[in-house]
RNA sequence: GUGAAAGUAGCACAAUGGUAGUGCACUAGACUGUGGAUCUAGCCGUUGCGGGUUCGAGUCCCGUCUUUCACCCCA
């Protein structure tokens, strides 16, 4: 038998799940909307060249490639031994901040400060695991055009906004700032060579703690005094301590995150970083206090060794955490180089990106989405005398009414039908026969009471209705 | 990319190396214009695939594919 399974990492996905995927969509939407965001898409196939380099080395390996197709796969195959590049020109979309930043240079006269939301598929050949697909939907917001702490502000309060919208509140927003890493990174006496694999390390400080960063840092060749110098900079406890009651809308203040600024502060004051770590602390603390104004109030928490694995962040970065998810529920940050890649003329922007699937995963976990019935509410049985087009008539009336009608395509005997009905979740089965037709009646049987009535046809529908209000919704 | 475990009916699972089974689901019937419960009957399999050991393999061995879990990395 032939696998019938989709791919590795991809996924089919039933209308109970869908609807619920749906529902996470439509309230991003318009909480995002609301935030003056405006939403755009763009192809889920790009050119390599622009999505190749963007990512990091690691990052480009798990880009998939589209193969040439008929002659230039067979020009390509030809050349002898052909290369990664000589044989694809096209790749599948990674991310969606890397295609705005070419909409934005393909695009120059959208509007000087450009918010938009996007929210598409992306793909990465990564080997799937629990809550990692090959697959899944992103969902981004970014703001072009200013350097404005406002507009960090802003993403963060746009996603916490959301967050709060969905009725989950058990989250934290980590904050940190790229600069400030390489400030600590040089104040440990390293080279500007030794900052990638010294952010990889340090960024799994809260997985494998300090004695697993410091065996890290070694193995990638950094000295024991230069690690125990940089660890010394990070607190040994996790900072991401969340709001005390999970519930709360409104948590305390961040005063702690200010301590911890300043402590880091007096830390770095001697070293030859003191100066250049003025701008992102001071940035920081703006952050905290500009963010606070609005939805993200209470939910920022600094956290010296977040890192965020892309390599094209420059300034504050993010990521959503929470202890009902191992891993983060989203992240973001400044990228002022991206754009200018494709422009030629540096375009400043911040983007966040809220992790739809896990966030789906998570909500479905707590239990927190409504129930969503798409199902039919009524199901039309009919007998073997009743015409097709009779039936069609039927439903097209119930249907103006806006209900939703299922027909049921053969007719067995009456008890399968109504056994269907209730199979499909419909709420009322409505039985045409001839009686019915004749005297222009409708027959509708409510299924969870059993009550049962023949009416004429506007009477019945307003007793169908009634049935409807007092149901409780069902989802199949 | 590394390590571990598991693949048997549509689904969930059994079967000391000796006839492949049970439940759910599905189909039909138990008063020919009325569902849910119960009962009866029926349908459903190249035991992931390919080799090997054996008189005999779902079971043991090797390979392979797939899936799941844990690392790695990420959202």
């Amino acid at each position: 038998m032939l696998n019938v399974a989709p791919p590795s990492g991809m996924r089919d996905f039933l209308p109970g799940e869908l609807s619920h995927r749906k529902y996470l969509e439509n309230v991003i939407r318009k909480i995002f909307e609301i935030h003056g965001f405006v939403s755009i898409e763009t192809p889920a196939i790009e050119n390599l060249s622009t999505l190749l380099g963007k990512y990091g080395v690691e990052g480009d390996q798990l880009i998939y490639r589209i193969l040439h197709r008929r002659e230039k796969l067979s020009r390509a195959l030809g050349s002898g031994s052909p290369s990664e590049t000589d044989l694809a020109e096209l790749g599948l979309r990674y991310d969606l901040t890397v295609p705005l930043a070419r909409f934005m240079a393909n695009n120059r006269d959208l509007p000087r400060f450009f918010r938009r939301y996007q929210l598409q598929p992306v793909w990465r050949a990564d080997r799937p695991g629990k809550g990692r697909f090959r697959e899944f939907t992103q969902c981004d917001v970014d703001i072009t055009g200013t350097k404005s702490l406002l507009a960090e502000a802003e993403v963060c309060g746009a996603v916490s906004s959301v967050l709060l919208e969905l009725g989950f509140f058990d989250f934290t927003i980590q904050i940190n700032h790229r600069e400030l890493l390489k400030c600590l990174i040089a104040a440990a006496g390293l080279e500007p060579s030794f900052e990638e694999p010294s952010l990889v390390a340090i960024d799994k400080l809260d997985k494998i703690g300090k004695e697993g960063v410091w065996k890290e840092l070694l193995e990638r060749g950094i000295t024991a005094s230069q690690a125990e110098k940089l660890l010394s900079f990070f607190q040994s406890e996790l900072n991401c301590k969340l709001p005390e009651n999970e519930t709360s809308k409104s948590p305390q203040k961040e005063a702690g995150e200010f301590c911890e600024l300043s402590r880091l502060e007096n830390l770095l004051d001697n070293s030859p970083a003191a100066q250049a770590s003025k701008k992102p602390l001071s940035q920081l603390k703006d952050l905290l206090s500009i963010a606070s104004a609005g939805p993200a109030k209470g939910r920022l928490r600094f956290d010296a060794s977040l890192a965020r694995g892309l390599s094209y962040y420059t300034g504050p970065i993010f990521e959503i955490r929470s202890p009902k998810c191992k891993g983060s529920l989203g992240g973001g940050g400044r990228y002022d180089g991206l754009i200018g890649m494709f422009s030629g003329f540096e375009i400043p922007a911040v983007g966040f990106s809220i992790g739809f699937e896990r966030l789906a995963m998570v909500m479905d976990e707590l239990n927190l989405f409504p129930n969503l019935p798409q199902n039919p509410e009524v199901l039309i049985c009919c007998f073997p005398e009743i015409s097709p087009s009779e039936v069609v008539r039927i439903a097209t009336i119930l249907r103006s009414e806006n209900i939703r009608v299922e027909i049921f395509p053969e007719t067995p005997k009456i008890g399968k039908q109504i056994g269907y009905a209730e199979s499909v979740g419909a709420k009322a089965t409505v039985i045409l026969g001839t009686e019915e037709i004749i005297h222009n009646r409708l027959t509708a049987k409510f299924l969870s009471s059993g009550e049962q009535i023949t009416l004429p046809t506007p009477e019945a529908i307003i007793k169908i209705k009634s049935w409807f209000s007092k149901a409780k919704p069902t989802a199949v």
